[in-house]
RNA sequence: GGACAGGUGGCGGAGUGGUUAAACGCACCAGACUGUAAAUCUGGCGCUCCUUGCGGGCUACGGAGGUUCGAACCCUCCCCUGUCAACCA
């Protein structure tokens, strides 16, 4: 898809860039900076941070990922941040507290890590991977103390999360302040022309525009890009929520992720988290309210489009087979995981035996999940939690614990 | 260092000596209904053991001790958070 966007308009250019963007600030020092590297063929240099402690990327990164992306599709120069650095800080919630030190060693294995997942977007001959440690360890304490003073208290307690922290009397670490002024700093050491981010980083952003006009550097041009929602439709994608889909979950699991979220939100995952025009988009959105196409369907092309960009079209259209072979007319997955188990003359009793196959979190919950149902042993539905299961002689039991968790036990 | 307020389960938030594994809400899980959607309704929501019983054991209300037949609740010390005060005495 990168062919001959290179050869855009200005005007074409910032029609591409701007697409499902929040903001740009400003639109027009945008122009002005293609609109110069179009004549003088210097690349822009467009920056986004990342945090090193957390590698696995969802489909929520991948929104900011696909941004990144647009711009090296025209030929820029993107650069990937690890924030090493700024780990030790964590980004201001108010809820994460001072973040372990990670390793050089971990650092560097996070970023494999990245590389493997990130690559599956952004080109790899020519994304730039760098971490902020290699400047902010060479600023030294006098270096840092003299960045700091750039910079105000009263500027940095603008943000929205720290004011709001202040006026309800929780607790501001006095490092949390801090962040901004390196993310900041990130920028003018990297001399970015661009750097793109979520909606929750604008603060950030500008902050680093301000540090770089302070270094007599042409500040940045920000852009934010919106969160995207995870599958409980409401709160941002994130792991510590457990609303997320992994660009690494297996096929199957991925498509089943994406059948989970409201019809709702399904438009918005088309348009932040595939490449698919906004004008399709709104066309069949158009469709399914006018009743001409079903939205299970137009669910199903979003989860299989979604899979195939992670994965491949064949694996994506099996998870769909597989999808419609359990859920539309009750079968069972083909790929069921299976355990062998040697005989022997114990009888276990379900509710530990489904904890040990890893069927439920504890003894206590299988017992629970079998009261209340949600348990099937070869396809009788089971609620006697003292039901005991026969190891003694050869045999195959297949489990069905709630509507997605299968598995085949082989006694041999 | 001082005065005052506070620290409860994943989160919010009740409870202030005795059926309190801890109200209620959110989140989460399961069942029903469906399109494995949403909404709605129902049940559940620390761990473990067994003879599954309004059963036994263990763990839990910032930490450590103590008082008591009995503590999240009272006492002591400690840690943490916030508010006020702080300098011209």
């Amino acid at each position: 898809m990168s062919d001959g966007l290179d050869s855009l308009t200005v005007e074409e250019q910032m029609t591409y860039l701007r697409k499902g963007a929040v903001e740009i600030i400003h639109e027009a020092e945008l122009e002005e900076r293609l609109r110069r590297s179009a004549a003088t063929g210097r690349k822009l240099r467009v920056k986004a941070g990342f945090d090193p402690t957390a590698p696995d990327i969802h489909l929520g990164h991948t929104v900011l990922i696909r941004k990144m992306k647009h711009f090296q599709d025209l030929g820029h120069t993107v650069i990937f941040l690890i924030g090493d650095f700024t780990g030790l800080i964590g980004d201001p919630s108010g809820r994460t507290l001072t973040r372990k030190q990670l390793t050089r060693e971990e650092i560097e294995a996070n970023a494999e890590t990245y590389k493997k997942q990130i690559y599956k977007i952004l080109d790899p001959e020519t994304t730039v991977i760098d971490f902020n440690s290699r400047w902010m360890l060479e600023l030294g304490t006098d270096g840092f103390v003299t960045l700091c003073s750039r910079y105000t208290v009263r500027q940095i307690l603008e943000r929205d999360d720290f004011e709001k922290r202040l006026s309800e009397n929780r607790p501001i670490a006095l490092h949390e302040l801090l962040y901004p002024i390196v993310q900041g700093y990130d920028s003018v050491a990297l001399e970015a022309d661009v750097e793109l981010g979520g909606t929750d980083q604008k603060f950030n952003l500008l902050v680093g525009r301000e540090l770089q006009r302070s270094y007599g550097l042409p500040p940045q041009i920000v852009m934010t890009m919106p969160l995207l929602e995870g599958t409980d439709g409401v709160q941002k994608m994130s792991k510590s929520l457990d609303n997320y889909i992994g660009i690494y979950d297996d096929p199957a699991d991925m498509f089943g992720k994406v059948m989970s979220i409201s019809d709702a939100i399904m438009y918005r995952y088309y348009e932040l988290a595939t490449d698919i025009p906004v004008r399709t988009i709104e066309t069949w959105r158009r469709e399914v309210e006018a009743g001409r196409r079903h939205p299970m369907e137009l669910k199903k092309g979003l989860a299989e489009t979604i899979v195939a960009d992670y994965h491949t079209a064949e694996a994506a259209a099996s998870a769909r087979d597989a999808f419609e072979t359990v859920f539309a007319r009750g079968g069972l997955p083909e790929d069921i995981e299976t355990r062998e188990v040697a005989a022997s003359a114990v009888r276990v009793r379900l509710p530990k035996l489904l904890a040990e196959l890893g069927l439920a979190a504890s003894v206590a919950e299988a017992g629970r999940l079998i009261k209340s149902g949600a348990v099937t042993l070869n396809g009788d539905r089971v609620t006697d939690p003292t039901v005991t299961v026969d190891h003694a002689s050869p045999g195959e039991y297949l489990f069905r614990v709630g509507k997605r968790r299968f598995m085949r036990m082989v006694v041999r």
